[in-house]
DNA sequence: GCAATAGTGTCTGTCAGACAATATAGG
DNA sequence: CCTATATTGTCTGACAGACACTATTGC
């Protein structure tokens, strides 16, 4: 410990000396089949063995988190260039049975295909449909469903579930956080399905088409879906802001 | 270290060891002659020397994130029952010149008058007025100033106060967040005397109480205010939700 | 009555929801 | 032409801003 370290840590309690680890965990989130989904890794270790966790690391000492976080992202998903932002730092004494663990946990949103070709670049990971539990219950907790049914998840994983989903929602109309599950060209309707599943509720069509073109976010780029046996949808862009 | 701690670092750059320390910083916030205010201390020993910082404290290895914010409060401002709730967490590497610190920052609302309160409890205690830096420069910093002008901030806690205030701002409308800062019992101009400070704007007095009233979280109680040479306002009381 | 603020009523523009009408691709 | 969806247009009700009007207190 430097001098400068110890006379920071002078008048403060000796029971306070003792560090807790620090770690990133990282909601990988995208929206697949119209409902949003996560990535999860089954645990093979005790405790919690069995169960889902986030993907997650340490906090190197002299990383930033926001890099953490982006680390955690290039490892288990093999991806650069998600939108990443920060969730909630989850710090229950109990939280991990093993030592006291302080996490910063992120989320990342990520276009269905690109989820789909991190779900074959990494075999550990599974998808899981994420939906929040009840209406507004204590902690606001999502449940985690896989193809053989409900997922149970590790840790207090299920809390920064619930959160996750709810900052979504929350922030949809009012930022371009939709936008990050679109790839670079998309319909209205492709849009419209995104915010649709985010809300769990249908949303007005003309409406909605009105509140984004005026929003001003977006780019109209001349080009047609293709392969539609239909009238084909005109494909726009984001906008990047001025 | 335990043998399931050993496990559980297992697989892990052995670089990723050395723990941040994990502090909990405060911005103690009110609303003091129309304008946001916030508690902050000056700092007496090196480094920043003589910068004002938030109040805050490292995380005891038994101790909650949200007990630890709530203890901070006690020590520093004397009071319980305040409105409390996490902001984000700042990890850069050189926060602090000191040592590698990520702190967990909070703020907590307060009555204009519990607030003088606890500035005269506290002589280390400065009220600094608020303000957000620029429209919409890189962090978003706000600027503190004193009755003898501006404080320079220590680390990033300019930083910590810009996102403050922007929470605040952002929340202001759509949750009950504004009435903590309020004494139980409010006319309806001083709250909207309060969302004015925080919106920096005027607001529109007829829709503004309209708004408020149909909203559902007030309660008349009959009485009305003292003391003024003209109509007394009614006062009213935040009820508490359903 | 006067001053000053509380509280109410009305008009109007904006905007979202509802829903009908028109457009256009492949077949 | 038919089907299915895209895209546009219109009507209407909800609501916020503007602003004038009435109410009530101390003096």
């Amino acid at each position: 410990m430097s001098a400068g370290e110890a006379e920071f840590l002078a008048g403060y309690d000796p029971s306070l000396y003792e560090r807790p680890a620090v770690t990133v965990d990282l909601v990988l989130m995208s929206i697949v089949d119209g409902a949003p989904a996560a990535l999860l890794m089954r645990r093979d270790e005790p405790p919690a063995l069995g169960r889902w966790a986030l993907p997650g690391g340490f906090v190197g000492i002299g990383e930033p988190l926001d890099t953490a976080a982006r680390r955690i992202l290039r490892e288990k998903a093999q991806m650069q260039d998600a939108y990443v932002e920060q969730l909630y730092t989850f710090g229950a004494v109990n939280r991990d049975p093993r030592m006291r663990v302080v996490t910063v946990a992120y989320f990342a949103l990520l276009p269905a295909e690109r989820f789909t070709a991190a779900l074959k670049a990494n075999p550990l990971l599974t998808l899981a449909r994420i939906a929040p539990e009840g209406p507004a219950e204590a902690g606001h907790a999502a449940s985690a469903s896989g193809e053989s049914g409900r997922l149970p998840l590790a840790f207090d994983h299920a809390d920064i579930l619930g959160l996750a989903i709810r900052r979504l929602r929350g922030k949809l109309d009012y930022s371009t956080i939709g936008f990050a599950l679109l790839p670079e060209r998309f319909t209205l309707r492709q849009l419209q399905d995104v915010h649709e599943a985010i809300l769990g509720l249908p949303v007005n069509k003309s409406a909605f088409r009105r509140r984004m073109l005026d929003k001003g976010w977006l780019e109209a780029t001349g080009e047609r879906e293709t392969g539609a046996s239909f009238r084909p949808a005109e494909l726009f862009r984001f906008k990047p802001q001025i």
